[in-house]
DNA sequence: ATAGGGTTAG
């Protein structure tokens, strides 16, 4: 059927038969009717009806009728822009803004047509066309509208960025309310300056502001970034105080709060208390337990399941992460099963966590595939893709899918970069992991921190360049921080540099005192060195702590069991295939021509650690 | 008749 017979079947079942004759000669003969006789203009009604077809999803049938309407007003141009935002076709509502500024007619925009346009300027994050529908907005003295106002703070707060511009816009609002409050604190989060959002929200409750649901949700976000247990305490307290603990999205904030700063069980309290789940609800526990408990992830989506609820994209990319963590490809297998199941596939996020979990679970080739059937990548495909590359040893298919990532016209962040050099130490690439790091702040000017020093001092020490990566260390522009002094140990181990590695373990315990690995390290250190006295002093040192190392475990998956096992395991009836499985592997190794390196091996054995 | 702020991921 063609769209427009469609919109005509529409007609005749949502209004009389008549009507769409009406319309028309409403518009161009009964102009001449006197006030009294003259009825309801006819665009009123067409512009209703465009707003319905918007809201059913019927794109096509609101634009033909648009262009149809013979005498188009400000309101009815200002329902499309409004209505291609409502479906979050940004560019459609921003040529339809241009259309009818160059529209011969005359139509001067209003405040609707300004906020509604800044809206779709915020959409396509163009900051070019906001300012530029900034300009005009001051032309037309919108400003001390409050709604254009609060979408102008908006568009420089949160599509911006820029936070000096946002903090003078909002003082120069004559009388602020609460949206254009709850903007600003948007804004400082949107920039993971929890610090600074948290300041606002106090100075708008200071300020004798009303609370409601919304700022209180982004209170609790600025707390996630900074995750503070006792600022998110002090949130939560606000949100019983004030008789917010009924309105879910708040509550959902709260414990989206409590798990991002660690406490999973205060998230939980707060899940069985509410009466009222939705689906974010749901998804917010199950991402809260995806990282350290991920079986609980997926025990929890279970029971979501047998509750009749249905997953979306976002249940999904939680519980794929949570297989990722896992490490079990049969898992992983059901769940992409689950996902085709419910035609999910195709979504960006879904595919992203696919190429990762795929990846993690061991199975390179799957990741590659997912990769390749995307319709579109964003700079989270490319990199889980190169992160997947580098874990599997592939360095030089990274630098190759770096390469290709930046003529697709992609531009690289610190992040990628960081997968990048990280698979070239990996798989020994010094030259071109340097290279990288070197374009990186030449030709991108990205000021590289603390974690991405780490991925070159890792690069460098992997291979042996244990002096240069000490070098390296000291010309950094800021204190290095215990990361960069632990992977630097870690390759002083590697290579056997007992002085520069002690020294490495006073610059850690000085900086993160208080975790039994690094006491091992470097009583190791010392074993290899042969001095004993001090390899004694380290030990006792790290009793005196109290704090075991947690042990390392390893697992098989056969047939459908895990068999889980620590070095020097000797219970449990599965013991005797391991040994025979690891001592096959040990030949292979050898006839490989790799040696077991069992130096430091043995004395992490001693201490039963 | 047309306009507002609150869940992802490397």
């Amino acid at each position: 059927m063609s769209t427009r017979k469609r919109v005509s079947t529409i007609f005749n079942h949502q209004i009389p038969q008549t009507i769409r004759n009406s319309l028309h000669w409403l518009q161009t003969e009964a102009t001449h009717l006197s006030p009294p006789f003259l009825p309801k203009p006819p665009s009123y009604l067409a512009t209703n009806i465009i707003k319905s077809y918007f809201e059913n999803g019927q794109i096509q049938e609101a634009q033909i009728l648009f262009d149809e309407m013979p005498r188009k007003d400000v309101v009815a141009w200002t329902a499309m822009i409004s209505g291609y935002n409502s479906c979050s076709f940004h560019k459609r509502a921003w040529s339809l803004f241009c259309a009818m500024m160059r529209d011969c007619r005359g139509v001067v925009p209003n405040e609707y047509t300004f906020s509604s346009t800044l809206k779709a300027c915020k959409g396509m994050k163009s900051q070019f066309c906001g300012s530029l529908v900034h300009g005009l907005a001051i032309k037309y003295a919108m400003p001390g509208c409050i709604y254009v106002d609060n979408v102008l703070l908006d568009l420089y707060a949160t599509c911006c960025g820029n936070m000096d511009a946002a903090s003078m816009l909002f003082g120069e609002i004559g009388t602020k309310n609460a949206v254009s409050w709850t903007t600003l604190i948007a804004g400082y989060t949107h920039q993971d300056d929890g610090y600074g959002a948290l300041q606002v929200f106090r100075q708008m409750l200071l300020a004798g502001e009303e609370l409601n649901p919304y700022c209180i949700s982004i209170a609790a976000r600025a707390c996630t970034s900074i995750g503070s247990y006792m600022h998110s305490k002090q949130i939560h307290a606000i949100v019983v105080k004030n008789g917010f603990e009924s309105n879910t999205p708040v509550m959902n904030a709260i414990m989206d709060m409590y798990c991002r700063c660690g406490s999973l069980g205060e998230a939980d309290v707060c899940f069985h208390v509410m009466t009222e789940k939705d689906l974010i609800t749901w998804n917010t526990l199950i991402a809260g337990y995806e990282k350290s408990y991920p079986n609980k992830s997926l025990k929890i989506y279970s029971r979501m399941e047998l509750e009749g609820i249905s997953p979306n994209c976002f249940t999904f990319t939680s519980i794929l992460a949570a297989v990722a963590n896992l490490a079990v490809l049969s898992f992983g297998e059901q769940v992409h099963g689950l996902i085709v199941k419910r035609g999910l596939e195709g979504n960006l996020e879904l595919d992203n966590a696919l190429i990762d979990m795929y990846a993690k679970c061991g199975n390179i080739m799957d990741s590659r595939k997912t990769f390749d059937r995307m319709p579109s990548k964003n700079l989270v495909s490319w990199t889980s893709m190169m992160i997947g590359y580098g874990s599997h040893g592939y360095g030089k298919e990274a630098v190759d899918l770096f390469d290709e990532m930046v003529k697709s016209g992609i531009m690289p962040d610190r992040i990628v970069f960081m997968a990048v050099v990280g698979a070239c130490s990996h798989a020994g690439l010094v030259e071109e992991g340097l290279r990288y790091f070197t374009s990186m702040v030449h030709d991108y000017n990205i000021k590289p921190e603390q974690e991405i020093y780490g991925c070159v001092v890792d690069l460098l020490g992997r291979a042996g360049r244990v002096e240069e990566a000490y070098e390296l260390i000291k010309s950094m522009p800021f204190l290095p921080d215990e990361t960069v002094w632990a992977v630097f140990l870690g390759a002083c181990k590697m290579h056997k540099r007992p002085e520069l590695g002690k020294l490495a373990v006073s610059r850690v315990l000085e900086l993160r005192p208080g975790i039994a690995g690094t006491y091992i390290t470097l009583s190791n250190l010392c074993a290899a060195d042969g001095n004993w006295r001090e390899f004694a002093a380290a030990r006792k040192l790290m009793r005196r702590l109290g704090n075991k190392k947690e042990t390392g475990r390893s697992w098989v998956e056969l047939q459908n069991e895990i068999y889980c096992f620590v070095a020097g395991d000797k219970v449990g009836s599965h013991m005797e295939w391991v040994y025979r499985v690891l001592e096959k592997l040990l030949q292979h190794m050898k006839d490989a021509g790799y040696f077991p390196e069992l130096d430091y091996f043995l004395h992490d054995l001693e201490d039963g650690t």
